[in-house]
DNA sequence: TACCAGGTAAAAA
DNA sequence: TTTTTACATGGT
């Protein structure tokens, strides 16, 4: 199945610049492979690039799956309703960003098909480096997903709710983030959080909602936004790596207070996490900042 | 070895 | 109301 996308739209370099955020995309080239359950049966997606067609990606399954219910998880993961022409014209007011916007035309940040694993995502890593965040998801999802060819089925909510505290410790949880993620999972599994509800809220009620949940703060409520929705406004202002590089890029190079972030970011509204990506995008692939 | 790493809630002041 | 503390693993 082909799929166009609305342009300007680079799939090789977003698909490099996800690589080079973290090992969970490790693999191939410029190809993008996920597992995901499409009418409950685990399935292994594949999206690659049309050579000389820019804009336009090849999408198959194993095995293969409905067309539509591809198409969506597709287009959802590729954050395919984000047009970048708007954001591109609010970039181009400040010197510094617009010179980083040139180098990454047509970057997209793509997203995880479960909000689920996003917020257990979010847990894993608060406090602690991404690097021992990811080792403890490795072994939550080895022991509880499913695997589906070379990738990982990420844990369904209802595997989760049942898992004993004592086993998720053994993971490298600590107790309160193992009681954040049975409490989520039971939530989602008899119905009472619903993350399909979060897609049609405004920023602030997604926010709000979030934040009810224990163990969810502000700094996981606007990550899950951002990186979870991409919600192109939302951004952990106190975010520690946010901090550095908005600092690096924007600031005297120091890494700034949450307060330094927010003032620095405010002119560059409804685009505020969306320069947070670029800014990150450029720091992972080593972009020298501009002068002055 | 010690300390920091893309925080949060509960306890203490 | 604001400040302090415990907490899990991985890299340096």
């Amino acid at each position: 199945m082909l799929l166009s996308l609305d342009r300007p739209y680079d799939f090789g370099l977003s698909m490099r610049v996800i690589r080079s955020f973290g090992p969970d995309r490790a693999g191939q080239a410029d190809r993008l492979r996920f597992a995901a359950r499409i009418h409950g049966v685990p399935t292994l997606v594949e999206v690659s690039p049309v050579p000389g067609k820019a804009g336009a990606v090849r999408v198959s399954s194993s095995p293969r799956a409905n067309p539509s219910q591809l198409r969506r998880a597709v287009e959802w993961v590729l954050v395919a309703e984000l047009p970048l022409r708007p954001f591109y014209r609010l970039a181009r007011k400040d010197p510094r960003l617009s010179a980083i916007v040139r180098r990454l035309h047509g970057l997209k940040p793509s997203r995880p098909l479960s909000l689920f694993e996003m917020a257990v995502t979010a847990i894993t890593e608060q406090q602690i480096s991404l690097a021992a965040a990811h080792g403890v998801r490795t072994c939550l999802v080895e022991r509880f997903g499913t695997r589906v060819q070379d990738q990982w089925l990420f844990p369904e909510p209802e595997v989760l709710a049942k898992a004993t505290t004592s086993q998720l410790l053994a993971y490298g949880l600590s107790h309160m983030k193992a009681e954040y993620i049975r409490k989520l999972a039971a939530k989602v599994t008899d119905g009472t959080f619903d993350f399909e509800a979060l897609k049609t809220m405004s920023d602030e009620q997604a926010r709000e909602t979030i934040m009810g949940l224990k163990g969810f703060g502000r700094w996981s409520a606007d990550y899950i936004l951002v990186r979870g929705l991409a919600r192109p406004d939302s951004v952990p202002e106190d975010d520690l790596g946010i901090r550095s590089v908005i600092g690096e890029y924007l600031g005297q190079g120091k890494r700034l207070s949450a307060l330094g972030v927010a003032r620095k970011l405010e002119p560059l509204r409804p685009y505020r996490g969306l320069v947070a990506f670029y800014l990150l995008a450029a720091h992972r692939l080593n972009i020298a900042r501009q002068g002055i």
